[in-house]
DNA sequence: TATGAATGAGCTTTCATTCAT
DNA sequence: CATGAATGAAAGCTCATTCAT
């Protein structure tokens, strides 16, 4: 004779962690890695501070197992874009740029980055390294790529240079994504975002192009 | 036959402060500024734990008062060169890169900006605000008031959005040498800091310049 | 075959005040508040450092928390006892002076007095006024209340000023109570504490009577 | 062929301690001894921090040497008025307590008192004990013999504890003088001085009056 | 599994004391 | 003698971690 409780308490168990992870990155890009104590983030999850010690080594476990899932997270939807682009070399990056401009947009990316390039490059290199090779560098060379097509096709400057280009834009790119948004500068230094990212392509796009090319800037 | 004491400490009041700056903003910049102990920061400016409170209130205040210091002294260089610079805007777009550049070489820079971006700007997020404005954004207004100016000598097409583009130039640059340099990736992401730099100007510069016009990429 | 375990701690979370409050009075009473270290409180209550700090918020709150609490437990006594009392005037005065003179004599008393006169006096003024509005000043009036009934009633002298009698005879043997006793006086200026007390009832009653009275010192 | 300077400064050296001995008596007394800073004397004082320990050996050394130095002072002009009193006892008691009251009143006295029967006592027990023995006890002592002579030549009752009548009139008047004055309750507890000074002896004497006697107070 | 009281290493901060000047 | 920069032991307090329940 069982009361028949609500099943939606049966999925409990397998989202503690992912809960966690929430928790844990807010808490830690928000007041910083260390500054954070365990029990706000355990607080933050809807759990008690001992629970996380069933989940996670420690608070560096918790830390960069986090790290790790959101980054496998946004690295499988990043995969199916990069592949199966068609067009023109810049159409593609345009399609590029607009989808890690929209991608470093979102609350979630900045909370990423702020930690690692904060707290994380300095205490734990060796992740950062990882990670810096996961992304930036592999988005860099896959721009490049990209833009060294365009060369051999004609449809940009032989004499550019593919690998600095890359860097430049998607840097640029990022940078005033993390500090516009991601840091509030956008709040004293006005100057709308799609100003920024139409500026930005605009000024890159004809920085390549071969110059009797007809293109122009949307 | 004397017995030569060591003197258990010197006198140099004068010193202290700015030895403790020094070894302060290295050790943040290094291990982290919540996971850096006072001791160790008195150890590397020779002094004792307690002596560090004869000249700062804590250690919050030892943090700001460092990164004031640095500033204040990384900001008067700046003004001497922004100042006159004469000739085309292109040339005095690339004496403001290359000075930029250079001073984002210098392992100062790199401390600073670090512990910038890093914990203070989640932990005194007032004190990044200030900084970013004296800092960043000012040079972002200056060197769109240089690309302006190209506009409207001719120089320039027209149609550059001078704002996008000082922020798109300078970013994408203060962005490749914090992570190549100061956190290491160029370890591992191979390119020679001179072909980022070149590369970034050339195609900034082609990117800004009438079409017609003549000049060509150094 | 089991080995026994001895637990590290126990959880007794609903005793724990109770036994800091305890240990912390007797502590601070003994050697002094600043004089004492929190991790001696916490030995002889029995528990370790940080405990302390799951219910207090620090060192000061330990203290006033602790007078808070033995006061309040205190003075539900004195309530009872004040109350109801019966008989002449004379006799009512015989019986609070019993009442106090025995609370006097208890140590925990003595402990109590000696940190309010000693350093709360000093470091938390506020607190002592409020100690001393709720304590002494209330007792006072209310045994000049009891005097003034007496020389309403004929019983006392009508020119007995009630108010610096009520406050003369409770001094005089809260004192003596606190200085021999407490302070160790005793020991050295030999006089026991009945003679004390009941020399001084003497004295104060034939001090206030109306000279034809027939009541005696007993 | 000197120049004359200011004969005043010649006594300055002397007059170092004494300021020293003020200036820390005041501190400890209104702050706490532990609670008070070396630094904070010598500054009151007008001197640094290193003088103090010029002229005495640490902070206790310092503590005990002020009290020791105010209580000498303070006794000796006691002595001069203990002796050569003259009259009826009850002439002589009402000067020693008018004497007594007066230099209760003192603001010196209460710094004395406060410290004595505060940290002192818990602190110094063997201080504390000298003083008890010089100071109270001996008072006490003195004025019970004064009381014991009425009593044998008539002026007081018989059966009269000269012991515990001296050492209730004492504590009575003293514990008064401190709490209203020095620890600030007449602020609250409104009673004029006079009133309690004159309260007291009132019924003081007719409590240890003979009977018929014909004596009134004033 | 979840909880949260208890722990204690480790950090910040204070300040009595020393001593080169 | 006077100074006050420097010292470092000692204390307050925090919080990651453990573990009895």
């Amino acid at each position: 004779m069982e009361t028949q409780h609500e099943p939606r308490w049966e999925r409990k168990a397998n989202e503690r962690p992912t809960a966690l992870f929430e928790a844990a990155l807010k808490a830690f890009a928000t007041n910083g890695y260390r500054a954070t104590r365990l029990e706000d983030v355990a607080e933050a999850a809807g759990v008690s501070k001992g629970t996380i010690y069933n989940y996670f080594k420690n608070k560096d476990d918790l830390l960069l197992q986090a790290l790790e899932h959101k980054m496998a997270e946004r690295y499988v939807e990043l995969e199916s874009v990069l592949l199966g682009m068609v067009g023109t070399q810049e159409h593609k990056i345009r399609m590029v740029v607009e989808n890690m401009w929209k991608r470093w947009q979102c609350k979630d990316w900045g909370l990423l980055h702020r930690i690692l390039m904060g707290e994380v490059s300095t205490e734990f290199p060796a992740f950062f390294e990882t990670w810096a090779k996961r992304g930036p560098i592999r988005s860099w060379n896959f721009l490049a790529q990209v833009i060294e097509d365009g060369v051999r096709s004609g449809e940009f400057r032989k004499d550019v240079d593919s690998a600095a280009a890359a860097r430049f834009l998607l840097s640029g790119l990022m940078q005033q994504s993390l500090v516009r948004i991601h840091l509030g500068v956008e709040k004293y230094d006005h100057c709308s975002r799609e100003r920024i990212m139409d500026g930005i392509l605009d000024i890159f796009l004809a920085g390549i192009r071969k110059p009797n090319s007809r293109s122009h800037s949307t």
